[in-house]
DNA sequence: GGGCTTTCTGAAAGCGCTTTCAGTATAGCA
DNA sequence: TGCTATACTGAAAGCGCTTTCAGAAAGCCC
């Protein structure tokens, strides 16, 4: 068994003392705010060796009101898309000499009784918000106090002038269906929306509705149902969609999750993938190529995404300006799964 | 355009001064440390309300010396493997009331000048690490100032009486391929080790090796590469086999992801999975079943893994003993890809 | 040599909170 | 009635740091 034996910590005048001078000069060598004799550097540093000192973060933050540090709210992390995202807004935090805090938490957030967000406003300097979990309200208030803010793949409620950044759901979306339609004749295509409430999803499906429109095909409600952007929904709609009988010549899983889950589905009641219904995804993730069959999908750049995101919110933080709106570009990426060889 | 416009904070003062009484009471309704009259407790809360306050957590932290928040180190998010286990690592935490906070990156760890670690001992009661990054001896200076750590799926250094948390590796790969050669056949096993240093990856090959020793099959180096835990680098490595037209007729990819690469080497090459080359992986994550062919592979308790790492670490931290070693359980899974119908 | 920067240093005032400590007022009890 | 618990409240002392502010020492100019 192991207890734990607390053990003091040395402090910034324990260093002073040692060293024999004022904390403040401590504090300048380790802040490098002040030009401190050579001589004196060295015994700073000298003692902050032997005691072994770092500086307690809290008291820091306290006295100099900046944390160094972002922090990135997301629903919970699981999936292809976050790793690239996650790596994105790593670099535009570190390019800037930010620390990155995340919290992770689906459940977390509502139910804290003094309403308080565990990483807002609190230890970090700005948030990074990727999640539908964040209530406008709750926004809104971090926005009325002038904490900076940056939305991930949606956008701030109506009136609030906070930067998101996002994709071209829509031109993508429609260039996809497009193509099922085009190049293979497709005329009853599945869609599959993520999650309620979702953005993304949103505007996928107006891309959608549009090539539809733009062809002349009717729109058709029960060739609409959800996924949820998750693997075991997607293929639980498609599922149900075979036992009802409901003809389909393609589906748009919402994103590569769902085309997955839908490959599965129609692959276990025995039809062939792309021969018999193509299936198209969106993110283009990194397994999306690695699929049998290979994916056609919409390449969204996740990683730049993330970076924007990060770099936008540094420039926030220090005082800058930002662009109130990024939508970055998507581009159609065509493999096996639509029937292409 | 958005620029960001500072706001003024209140603080408990504010609050105070609001309700007409001392910053002392604001405190004990804030925290319900102390009896307070009701009167007084409406007076505080509309207070509060109204000026929208809530507490600077770094000032909090400075005054009462705790977080209420445990922090986790990780090498990179991405991978299957993490969904699991962060939601094991954040039920443990949620459960005694407990915020998680992640830093994950691989570069930062080292280059940092000052050589503090972001959130260690900062802005968290307690860590847990995961990641093969932090040095032996940063660990051992956390562990040295009685900082809370709890080690995931690695050993303390030596000496150091830290708890950990571990997956039974050994015996597990030992039973799959024990499987492999008795069920199947299989002489020639190809071995994907993890990278380098990762400790699950050493304990596999004792199995590995255990399992060729106990059937009188002699171990052949050539059979080894490293695949990282990475699916490309497992891919390269089985390409890199193949050309050099090692003889194969099974594959143990490491994990999960290294099997994937596994398989797509071997179909890439034209090699049947499982009816020309068995492969098998470990950890079994959620994308096992549903590869082609689906995977066999032996399954870890990722998730519990975390929960019990996160709630023993809460239980150092509130000043209890803990195991000084958890050695979780694995279970063999057969699917198809080692050749069972 | 006097006035002027320039370089270096220490004292001290907070940052916003928690937590004794020392009460005052009221209730309970003999 | 007097004495002691009990409920409630405020003053004040930090927590460990950053950051003026002011001063001492040293170098520069005329």
């Amino acid at each position: 068994m192991i207890a734990q034996r607390p053990n003091k910590r040395a402090t910034i005048s324990d260093v002073a003392k040692l060293a024999g001078v004022s904390i403040s000069t401590v504090s300048r060598v380790v802040n490098e705010t002040a030009p401190v004799a050579d001589e004196t550097v060295q015994q700073v540093r000298h003692a902050i060796e032997t005691l072994d000192y770092t500086p307690h973060a809290a008291a820091r933050t306290l006295a100099g009101r900046r944390t160094g540090t972002i922090g990135l709210l997301l629903p919970e992390i699981s999936g292809a898309f976050y790793a690239p995202m996650l790596r994105g807004i790593e670099a535009g935090a570190l390019e800037a000499g930010f620390d990155l805090l995340i919290h992770a938490s689906s459940a977390v957030l509502q139910e804290r009784g003094n309403g308080s967000l565990p990483l807002a406003e609190h230890n970090v300097d700005g948030l990074l918000v990727f999640t539908d979990r964040l209530t406008d309200s709750e926004i809104s208030r971090l926005y009325r106090r002038g904490f900076p803010l940056v939305l991930l793949h949606r956008t701030p409620p109506a009136g609030l002038d906070i930067p998101c950044v996002t994709f071209e759901n829509k031109a993508g979306t429609r260039r996809l269906i497009e193509h099922l339609i085009i190049a293979h004749g497709c005329r009853r295509i599945g869609f599959l929306a993520g999650p309620d409430g979702n953005e993304d999803s949103y505007w996928r499906e107006l891309g959608y509705r549009e090539a539809l429109a733009a062809h002349g095909i009717p729109l058709d409600p029960s060739l609409r149902s959800v996924g949820a952007f998750d693997e075991e929904q997607a293929e639980a709609a498609v599922a149900a969609w075979l036992r009802q009988g409901i003809e389909l010549d393609a589906v748009f899983g919402g994103d590569d999750e769902g085309a997955t889950g839908a490959i599965q589905a129609l692959q276990r009641a025995g039809r062939r993938v792309p021969q018999d219904v193509a299936v198209a995804g969106f993110d283009d993730v990194p397994f999306a190529r690695l699929m049998t069959p290979p994916l056609t999908t919409v390449r969204a750049p996740i990683e730049m995404a993330g970076q924007q995101a990060a770099s936008q919110l540094i420039t926030l933080i220090q005082g800058g300006e930002s662009d109130s709106s990024t939508l970055l570009p998507t581009e159609l990426v065509i493999r096996r799964s639509c029937g292409c060889a």
